[in-house]
DNA sequence: ACCTGAACACCGTTCAAGT
DNA sequence: ACCTGAACACCGTTCAAGT
């Protein structure tokens, strides 16, 4: 029971009082510490699965000392999701130069790719309840959507127009990614062909019964989105906004 | 503790035996009637509130007593979801006779209505996990899915496109359904102005140092969706498709 | 065949301490 | 000022019964 000796551990024996009781010193934790472990938790397992038993444990610290850095489970996601923010936008590469379609086809290829190669910027940004990024401290958001949509200004929208165009394509954008992360995080393959691997007789029957399905069913993914998909909708979106530029 | 004589009970000094302890006779539980008060449940509060516990408690049953029904809680989800996308598909309204534009924008400004005035549809369809309604029971799915390509295929479209152009306005409309859902449920307005209420300092500097959010700040909406929003994208999309098709 | 409570391993959080 | 375990009210689920 004493603390004070660790070594009158008997060791072929070991003593598990000594090894179970130390107290951690007063410096070992703080909110950075914390906020690590509790990424690197995510990315090995999942948002989701984070608790705060969970993270304390590996931490080796009682649960409870979490809740002096972040008062509920709660302020120490909104910790997580603002240097999430910051991670993204530091992801997110710029283009010079570009034609404004060309820029915004790769603008929103690279946001998409972000996305569905970080599982944890993808469960922060896109699946956890609403974000509004403005006001985030960090006005790196603010600067990147002000050149972006000043792209738009430059290439001859109307500002009403290059709004609601920038609008437009980043929700269908992020719309795709969640149909993705939501069939991985499911446990399906989220390019798995809708009519792939059917018996012959649904088959004939999907052919017999269904014949717009049957004349189009290499094209139906079970998500809607692969990356083909994807930039189809893209490359139409952009197809569509073409018109109201000047000529 | 007696339960064959509900009448012994003193009325002016309740004998809590008598009412607690009644056992449920045999027939009284089934799966419709947990189904039926699953859904009660998720309308007056929410689809993430139900609990197995909290279920129990309303039909005056124990808990274990459901494990009966449905042997695990994502079983009696499944067994909702499937009611649900029932009453999606006799909820969506169907267009006779209109050109096939025309058509598009009313079936999916219909499915971005029943999404937003039906909580419960919209939680089961556009925010639960992976949903591949293909292979439901009911084939009410393939039959309307099949319907819809077909007056695709029929306004002129090859049926790379015709797949592809459903399948875009499909993700698009429900990625403004979960921004807007996601607003909700974190408690914000979903129709909020991002520039509105703002102080007037900080509006001074947002035109100073953001010009192009400055110019474009009436139509910046926190969940980059209101109806206007939706619109203004939806008619972009069906603006690009039109060239697709032989003149 | 159907319904039951006790019990288990989890969760987030509070509280009254210890140092 | 920081760290702690005990305790509480929840959760989904299992199990060994009762009828």
């Amino acid at each position: 029971m004493q603390e004070s000796a660790p070594m009158s551990a008997i060791p072929h024996e070991p003593d598990p009082a000594s090894t179970r009781k130390k107290r951690n010193p007063r410096g070992s934790l703080n909110a950075e510490v914390i906020l690590a472990e509790a990424f690197r938790f995510s990315k090995e397992e999942t948002v989701e699965a984070l608790s705060m038993p969970k993270l304390a444990k590996r931490l080796g610290v009682g649960v409870t000392s979490l809740y002096w850095y972040f008062h509920t489970k709660e302020e120490l996601l909104q910790a997580m999701l603002s240097q999430v923010a910051d991670d993204y936008l530091s992801l997110l590469p710029d283009h010079e130069g570009l034609a404004w379609d060309e820029h915004f086809r790769r603008y929103f290829n690279d946001m998409r790719r972000i996305f569905l190669t970080h599982d944890v910027i993808c469960d922060f940004l896109i699946m956890r309840t609403h974000v509004s990024m403005i006001g985030s401290d960090s006005s790196f958001f603010m600067d990147r959507l002000n050149k972006e949509v000043g792209i738009l200004l430059a290439a001859g929208f109307e500002p009403e127009i290059a709004a609601r165009a920038y609008q437009a394509m980043s929700v269908y954008t992020s719309g795709t990614v969640q149909k993705v992360r939501m069939a991985e995080l499911g446990g399906s393959d989220p390019n798995r062909k809708m009519f792939a691997g059917l018996d012959e007789q649904t088959q004939q029957a999907i052919e017999i019964n269904y014949s717009a399905l049957g004349a189009t069913q290499d094209y139906w993914n079970s998500t809607y989105s692969t990356w083909n998909d994807f930039n189809f909708g893209l490359n139409t979106i952009l197809d569509g906004l073409r018109m109201y530029l000047p000529d």
